[in-house]
DNA sequence: GCACCATTCAAACGCTTGTTTAAATCCACT
DNA sequence: AGTGGATTTAAACAAGCGTTTGAATGGTGC
């Protein structure tokens, strides 16, 4: 809410941002927006030109920043090693752990925004996946060729899925408790974000240095081999 | 799209879970379905009573099938193990193995709705969360309670988030390559449902047995101790 | 005081939405 | 052939949508 102070125009942004979280893009009205923000119902179209500028607006504020912070973290883990290879633990907590930490910050909205963008990671629309393409380009490739590096041993593709496999895992834990109580009526604490970062943690390692698994060379249904490597 | 044959009921119901995958729910619009199912506009309302009964009965044909089918699965390794513990592989072969099975099924239309299922799961909508809820109480009652006796050194709570955070990457690998792409200009095999399945398995497995996270006791928000054992 | 630009405002725009209606059509059964 | 219930149809409905308009308002520099 941050109270009525901040400019129409950032008063807006928070509105929106948070009942995107809360509803959906389709679902969100620009009066409902408006309103919450205590703004005219115009406002949005003469600070931003159209509602879906507007869905663009609300990640590039804050996903540009997370990104380079990102980068800034891969880079100091790098300089820190010096000549020694980095372990790819430091490479996930780089990624992952820079998100989590976003996503503690509750009262400046980060908190909002990780889980509206752990849903839109799986957004339909063609619109948003594509901006969003774009902004995680370049900090994708650079983690890629790190984990490449660090995982000297694992194949490029298996790699690439694995880090799928994280996110879709770390989307799960920051949008939380919500979907959690699908799965117990007992209420967990996401509230205490140490705990879920150490939780997080552990459980992405753990599936990013398990054994490779057995892929057939494709289109060969045979079941003989189960061999396992590690 | 399984030609014009099944009747009008059918193929709305085939027309609406496509169009849900492709576009989510609000996007979709009644007229996008009739046209796409060769129905008339107002067969939804007569066959169904409103859009949201519509949405309802897309989950439900499948979601208690699919549910029904992973209890099967469990008790059929339950009775197989005898008096020995269940190996955690079993249950979380169990409970994700089915999935996935369900999701290679792509003529049938298992893949678009494993797909469609995936990411509603993180849906705001509390009308969809909440029958969702209902279809999945029993199974992860006893998935739960299967995972709990399996890992007896292992905290129910830290099951729980763990059983979470392997949904977050199950959904992820079947929503598959079309988010996946925002990672990579490669266009990874998702076809291949043999080698998705080995390769979730592993990065499952791995985040399930991982070492415990060292948790501090919460409720304790003094910025002085930052203590982590081991 | 006045002119100037940025911002806000109430009102309306055309369009699409889910839903309803009442008539038309189909098809099984006698 | 003809009755009756289920289904399909075209048309209309009110409500809500994003967007546009043109006038009112606000504050700055002269």
């Amino acid at each position: 809410m941050a109270l009525a102070e901040a400019d129409t125009r950032s008063r807006i942004l928070n509105a929106a941002e948070h009942l995107f979280m809360e509803h959906g893009f389709e679902a969100t009205t620009l009066r409902m927006i408006t309103t919450d923000a205590g703004a005219n119902l115009a406002a949005v179209n003469y600070h931003f030109g159209s509602k879906e500028a507007l869905i663009a607006e609300v990640f590039r504020r804050r996903l540009t920043w997370l990104n380079e912070q990102r980068l800034a973290a891969l880079e100091a883990a790098e300089v820190g090693a010096g000549d020694t290879a980095l372990k790819p633990r430091q490479i996930v907590e780089a990624f992952f752990g820079v998100a989590i930490r976003m996503a503690a910050d509750v009262e400046g909205g980060g908190r909002t925004f990780m889980r509206l963008l752990g849903r839109t990671y799986t957004e339909p629309s063609e619109f948003v996946r594509g901006f969003l393409a774009e902004e995680y380009a370049a900090v994708v490739i650079r983690f890629k060729a790190a984990l490449v590096r660090a995982l000297p041993d694992v194949p490029q593709e298996e790699i690439l899925w694995r880090f799928h496999f994280m996110m879709g895992a770390m989307s799960y834990a920051i949008s939380g408790a919500d979907a959690l109580h699908i799965l117990s009526d007992v209420q967990l604490d996401d509230a205490n974000t140490e705990a879920l970062y150490a939780r997080l943690m552990s459980f992405l390692i753990g599936g990013l240095r398990a054994p490779l698994p057995d892929i057939q060379p494709k289109k060969k249904p045979s079941k003989s081999r189960t061999r396992k490597a590690a």
